[in-house]
DNA sequence: TACTGACTTGAATCGTAAC
DNA sequence: GGTTACGATTCAAGTCAGT
């Protein structure tokens, strides 16, 4: 049995590079695959400009049975390098989910959950013909019903500030900086994820040195949070343009320097926020060093929204008590972040705050929001 | 062809009913289907305990085999009493839900969409092996492609305080006084589902009259929300207790006592006004001088009911979209009129709608008053 | 610099009555 | 049944120019 070479694209067919690593040797295979999309004309919108669809080539597909069997061949390849203690996610809307929910089960996978990526910001339906379509579904599985797996519990317990994760997580598309952009400012890839869900994934079903493999690279998302939370990663990916991008971006990715920071703790009124979802979104990096007003304590930020301090780990909130020795502390207004380019402290209040703003400005879409901005 | 007899449970396998009633006379299906493995014995050989069975793969093979054929069943024989104007709507979990999707897909349904019900109150998991299983998925289909259905847009708007209604719901579960009981005061139904939840199924996707049909129905609650709402509404049900308590929760309830509150118009479905009658009704001479709403472009309006530009000629639509140099245009909202004396541009819809307050009698008085005032 | 407003964009199965 | 023409239809974020 060959050794695996991790942290390196492969430029090919997926199946057959999948075939030409040795098996069981993968923790995590995080799979993204066409969605067969089966557009029709074009698509305005009320101002009359042109809806961008993904027509691409590797979208094509004869029919449903044309699908299944291109399913059941990578999922087929995939079952093969993955440990049996390993897990799979695929993500998917509702033109290929069912199909690909049937080929796992019937290859014997193990659906451990269905979770709902609710998009805060998704496209709108423009013709008034159907409900938004604001959501798209991952599928989580083990190898079978008994295997044993990795759900690193607490970590995402920490990331949802104390409540147990749910099977829904609303997100924001992948929009802004971070969309990758090609010479001409067009998007690079149509189907770019939002590094905050690869965040959640992988925190979730892996651990620091696991392998993250993902057969459908497409502009790298996966591979690039997998390196900056201290995994290991495989990208296969067949499009050469796409490949070069993700190398460029993958490159440019620094690891957390303290992989244990990687690994694996309320308020009434307001919407409460998480404080691992400030990690999470990015406006926090895992390795951020934080204090107190003062400049007396300080502790480090961790990947899933946990600090440790030199003699204590937890919760913003239980941290903060602790090096205070007091019976309690409300890490938000206690913690201290520096300003880039600046000698002043500001609470990392202000993050929540952010993200308040973001939820509060234009209404989430669902009646519970307008219930919320009633009080 | 027997005729449809509405209000009413059978009692009885599923199938069998369905085909005992008339062809294509069904407006909208709703189903709450068994969540796989644990069926009644019809759908599980005796000998293949799904815990204790002899081989897994074979077990699981064969259960998720005869799934599907139960499955392609029912779906089967709702496709024929289904209008082909009609939708079918099922609801399901992980352990269903994909084989649903791919026998419908099979069969010729077309997804118009898969809807997220995200629990507002879900059991959480107590062992903490996996995220909470907040959401249950509904899948909402057409009969083909091709297929008109009914969707009220607006209504679903108007639900969601004036924004487009997405494909994630966050509603409560069936709890309290709404849970029924048995005599003993336990829950009469384990799948119980909130009457919140059918009344934006029907809401979204039937009108005043039309037959909801539900062939498992359980407690009854699809029916008695379809009555409430002024629909028809037929149930199939196996078990008579189950029948029992479904009739009388039916019974007590009341329908609205105007159908016309369970509806709310569509803007596509009212009469439509040709702008030569405007002319023709003279509340607009020809010679009249319209303006885009900034003023930038202009036409003059002639007697046949067509406006002619500097370059164009033709009708509202046709002229307004071809200043613009924009592919469509709805000239009714693009064209304005000056008001006398007063300098501010009125699009001249308020004229259409003058006319259609007309048409219907007494009118809402707004639109009579906005026409009045231009006088 | 901060704010406003116009413009752009996102995995999209996106119309239908009348002739 | 095919063709023509009416005329209905968008939310959240990010970007950028202008004040």
């Amino acid at each position: 049995m060959s050794s695996l070479k991790t942290d390196r694209i492969y430029q090919g067919n997926c199946v057959e590079v999948l075939d030409s690593l040795p098996a069981a040797s993968v923790d995590v295979i995080f799979a993204d695959p066409p969605y067969n999309l089966q557009l029709g004309g074009e698509l305005l919108r009320p101002n009359n400009s042109r809806v961008d669809g993904v027509d691409d080539d590797w979208d094509r597909f004869q029919g449903f049975a044309d699908y299944d069997d291109f399913t059941k061949g990578w999922l087929t390849a995939c079952r093969r390098v993955l440990k049996d203690t390993g897990t799979l996610w695929v993500i998917g809307s509702y033109h290929n989910i069912f199909r690909v929910g049937t080929v796992l089960q019937d290859l014997g996978f193990w659906v451990l959950n269905d979770v709902v990526w609710r998009k805060t910001n998704p496209m709108p339906n423009f013709r008034g013909t159907r409900f938004t379509n604001a959501h798209e579904t991952l599928l989580w599985c083990s190898t079978g019903p008994e295997a044993r797996y990795t759900f690193n519990y607490e970590a995402m317990k920490a990331l949802n500030d104390g409540l147990q994760m749910r099977s829904d997580w609303s997100l924001p598309l992948c929009t802004g900086p971070e969309r990758l952009k090609d010479e001409a400012g067009r998007k690079l890839h149509p189907t770019q994820k939002p590094e905050s869900l690869l965040h959640r994934v992988i925190l979730a079903s892996s651990n620091p040195g696991d392998v993250v493999l993902d057969p459908f690279l497409g502009s790298g998302t996966s591979a690039a949070v997998a390196k900056r939370l201290c995994r290991r990663w495989i990208g296969i990916e067949q499009d050469p343009d796409y490949v070069a991008a993700a190398r460029a971006r993958i490159q440019a990715v620094r690891s957390v320097d303290d992989p244990a920071l990687c690994a694996t703790p309320r308020k009434r009124a307001e919407p409460r926020i998480p404080f691992g979802t400030v990690v999470e979104r990015g406006l926090l990096a895992p390795g951020t060093v934080l204090s107190d007003a003062s400049g007396r304590w300080s502790a480090r930020v961790r990947a899933d929204g946990t600090l440790i301090s030199a003699d204590h780990r937890g919760s913003i909130h239980q941290v903060g008590a602790a090096v205070q020795g007091a019976p309690a502390c409300n890490g938000w207004t206690f913690w201290h972040m520096r300003v880039e380019g600046d000698q002043t402290l500001v609470p990392i209040d202000l993050l929540r705050q952010r993200l308040r703003a973001e939820m509060t400005g234009g209404g989430t879409g669902e009646s519970e929001a307008a219930g919320e901005a009633l009080q």
